[in-house]
DNA sequence: CTGTTAGCGCATTCAG
DNA sequence: CTGAATGCGCTAACAG
């Protein structure tokens, strides 16, 4: 690859006058500008962004670390990540946890090393706190995306989980529910945490019986799918009273299962409703009421808190809620009272 | 941050003894590498990729761009190439296209600029072929992943698409099947291409009737979807002998779709095929016969073929074709002969 | 076994 | 309006 001093050399100019015409960051002649530019030409010269990154300690690059970006919730975010970032002339490096706080360490560390000016980050469930003290001490501009953690100073972007979980409990007891069974997930992440949290107060709201809810939580997907084929065998939450609430895409994935090898059937005996949902939600049988976040949005608002951040690091932390939508379908359509 | 040279000074050594304690590069007395390594933990120095990347021309790090990372088939073979990655201390850039040649360019050019030792690229539908010229007169190292050009003189990988589709035509004719609908999609995108070809010879081989098969073939899903329903509408190709296969996963969401409204069952009325398919096929009522690539080891060999590229940069190109298998479900159960 | 030194390619003072 | 010179943080000769 050709470099400045080739360019410089063709053009018959000084390395420094190629650099100010490729920023423009200084006056130059139109006919020595169009010597440069033609060598530029000549030699398909490039910018090396290495060498630029070193010299002004800075990339114009961000990093997001992800669980998965083939998840479709995080797919859509990165995708208003990347818009956000390509509008604002910044390369994004993308990088995968897989939910493993070791692979999300080493993301981290691989994207600061190589100097990205800012970072996103959704955390891992079992993501280390220790990993979030290093980026607030080494003063990296940070900001949290989805797995929002209150106590935490940071910039963060979250959608109004407890909200929605209590708006779309609410809708189902004024339809006549009275028994919930919430197949909560992993706690330990705060998305998940927050929507549990709405559903006890959508349960308080409604006055309905605690005995009558149930609420499967745990950090493993097989004990939860256990727990509530058990629970389904007890008989809860069935009796056309009872819906369940799934609070993730793979809860959604495994109640549906145990539903359908339970032989009960949508909405038929049983109510469902998810967060967050599957690709192709039109082409489930019978199609299922979401709650759907503003994916797009929140990593498009992360970028735009990441930029404000990276300009002024000194400026108090942002947190901001976005709102979901509940899109109601067949199989939470109101049974015949 | 801190820098080699304050590790150095806190140490008492020279920066070049730092170096190589760090990179093991040379012999160092267990003392003073003592002492490097207790200033390194003191002053949590860490390696400047970029410096180091500059100074060696090589950064350890390779850039993939796919057309969307959201998609199963890529996020599969996404996660194969980190693992693969991983398992050789390489970091992994990743960047989406979108299906669009201008972004595609931006990402590889964004991947080039920033020194990766190497390229998988999954080209977009209308990628420009000046981009791979560019690619290959630069003599980057590169790999063509999924969406491969036999003319090209590149290290590709792909699955068998041509034979796996002839595999399932072939399947589905011998239990009966005289009349398809193949959904072929836009057939500019080669692994689309290779799948219309084994249709053809799988036509050809079981001695069908050229005026019973329909091929719809185009760049816009749309127009698919409405000649698609032209075809069901004029009978083709109900009548228990049918069979629709879909090319891809948007072009099945598309097809089923289409049938739902024109009020076909499955496999009741008509069979149903797809390549590629769904995040949760478990959960389709019927469950879909499904052609699978082997999306993660795809991403496995891909990294392969990069890493003796870098090594070996003249060493003769080299293609890889993966074997698909064919998951039979209930949407292709035969029907009673 | 360890230290000194010359760049990698670029942006940016400081002189002219 | 332009050029010469310095150094970002690091590796790899080279010299001791």
């Amino acid at each position: 690859m050709a470099t400045m001093v080739q360019v410089a050399a063709m053009a018959g100019v000084s390395i420094s006058t190629v650099s100010h015409v490729i920023n423009g960051t200084r006056k130059v002649e139109p006919d020595t500008r169009k010597k440069v530019l033609d060598a530029i030409a000549a030699t398909g010269y490039r910018q090396d962004a290495l060498a630029r990154a070193m010299r002004r300690s800075r990339s114009d690059s961000i990093g997001i670390v992800v669980s998965d970006a083939g998840e479709p919730a995080f797919a859509d975010m990165v995708h208003g990540v990347e818009h956000a970032a390509a509008e604002r002339g910044l390369t994004l490096l993308l990088a995968n946890s897989s939910e493993d706080a070791e692979r999300e360490e080493r993301a981290i560390h691989a994207l600061l090393d190589r100097r990205v000016d800012g970072l996103i980050l959704a955390r891992a469930a079992t993501s280390r706190p220790d990993i979030v003290r290093v980026l607030a001490t080494t003063g990296s501009p940070t900001v949290l995306l989805d797995r929002v953690y209150p106590d935490l100073d940071f910039d963060q972007v979250a959608a109004d989980n407890r909200d929605s979980m209590r708006r779309l409990v609410a809708h189902l007891a004024s339809h006549g529910h009275r028994r919930f069974c919430l197949i909560a997930g992993d706690i330990r992440v705060p998305a998940l945490r927050e929507r549990r949290d709405g559903f006890r107060d959508a349960v308080r709201d409604a006055q309905l019986a605690d005995a009558d809810q149930v609420v499967i939580a745990g950090e493993d997907n097989d004990d939860i799918a256990v727990a509530f084929r058990e629970s389904l065998a007890r008989g809860e939450p069935a009796d056309r009273v009872g819906a369940v609430i799934a609070a993730s895409t793979p809860l959604a994935a495994l109640a549906l299962t145990a539903l359908s090898e339970a032989g009960l059937s949508t909405p038929k005996d049983i109510a469902f409703a998810t967060f967050d949902g599957f690709n192709y939600p039109e082409l489930f049988e019978p199609s299922l009421t979401t709650v759907v976040q503003p994916a797009f949005e929140m990593g498009v608002a992360a970028v735009g808190l990441l930029a404000d951040r990276i300009e002024d690091p000194d400026s108090p932390s942002r947190t901001v809620r976005l709102h979901q939508t509940i899109a109601l379908r067949k199989s939470t359509e109101a049974f015949v009272v």
